[in-house]
DNA sequence: ATTATCTATGTAAATTATAACATATGGCAT
DNA sequence: ATGCCATATGTTATAATTTACATAGATAAT
């Protein structure tokens, strides 16, 4: 899966402009997927030499004119060709990293650098949570895509009430 | 944190050559970064340019010559700048990824990939279970390196008893 | 007035990462 | 003897990513 992939994606949702796809990709998978916008403004770019995507110019009352982009029939065949070859998870995570490694920091460094991460991870479980009571109780007997979509929602607020414990329980022991 | 600081880490540890750090970086942080070889070699390189490594020839009396590589002081130095500044965590998650976009997937293509991963997932927390028991017992009294080590590991299975949890109930829901 | 912020678009340079290619020894199986 | 696998080391080409640079209209605050 590349970026290109997540793109088409969300074109074939709805046509939108590369800043729309900056901020929905950011606020909907921004967890599962990171994209900045240069990235994005030179996916599209190749997705047009390709001819998986055409855009047409929209021209604001206010602000500049917008490219909103739109998936061709080859871009949709490309895109469920890609889909269901879902490759590995890649992580970096430098907190953990750094914690294997850096044993040398220190008491002192690890109960602040702790104490700034449960603090930070709550409030990201906060704006998770926001999310989950904005939306419409969804049941698996409701459209599968609907459902799907939760699930991802589910899966972050789930993630970060195990990663809050884990880091709480942490730092309890190292204050022992 | 990039791959040069991650090395110097573990030649912090003890001199080894890019093959040993390739093979100890996938067994221990594999699950927080993930290293092939080519960068490996590559890092290693640059390390020696900036002079924060240096290497000895170890002849071996089976197989080829290998280069032990040793951290130098301005090497340690430059870890233990680089060691503190922990920026976020980067993740690309495919499956979840598709699971928000590929709701055309239908329940059958669902119902398949999700039996697989939780094949994959359960093999994946057989391993790290295998690797608890191999280690001896470790108090938060004990050396605090030893202990943060050891929690990197509980993160792990943590995660991955989190992670199935959360792919069975998307399963279950699915079959209803 | 001017400063800052948000929207909206992009390019250029540098770094990082992946895939493919390449070599060579030793051990084991067939 | 021939192939295959594991160890061990590396290069090259391509692709992806990040950081910095760059522009510009609209709005809101001070």
């Amino acid at each position: 899966m590349n970026l290109k992939t997540v793109i088409l994606g969300f074109l074939n949702m709805e046509p939108m402009s590369g800043y729309d796809l900056s901020k929905r990709i950011d606020s909907s998978i921004g967890f599962f997927w990171h994209a900045t916008h240069p990235q994005i403004y030179g996916s599209l770019k190749k997705l047009k030499v390709d001819g998986y995507v055409t855009f047409d110019h929209e021209i604001q009352e206010s602000g500049p004119t917008r490219k909103v982009y739109t998936i061709t029939r080859s871009g949709k065949q490309y895109l469920l060709e890609q889909l269901p070859t879902i490759e590995p998870h890649q992580v970096k995570f430098p907190l953990l990293v750094t914690l294997f490694l850096g044993s040398e920091m220190g008491e002192e460094f690890w109960r602040k650098t702790l104490t700034v991460q449960i603090e930070e991870q709550e409030e990201k479980l906060q704006v998770y949570n926001t999310i989950l009571k904005e939306i419409p109780k969804i049941n698996s007997s409701d459209d599968l895509g609907d459902y799907l979509r939760k699930r991802t929602l589910d899966y972050g607020i789930g993630y970060q009430k195990f990663f809050i414990k884990w880091l709480k329980q942490t730092l309890k022991e190292i204050k022992k």
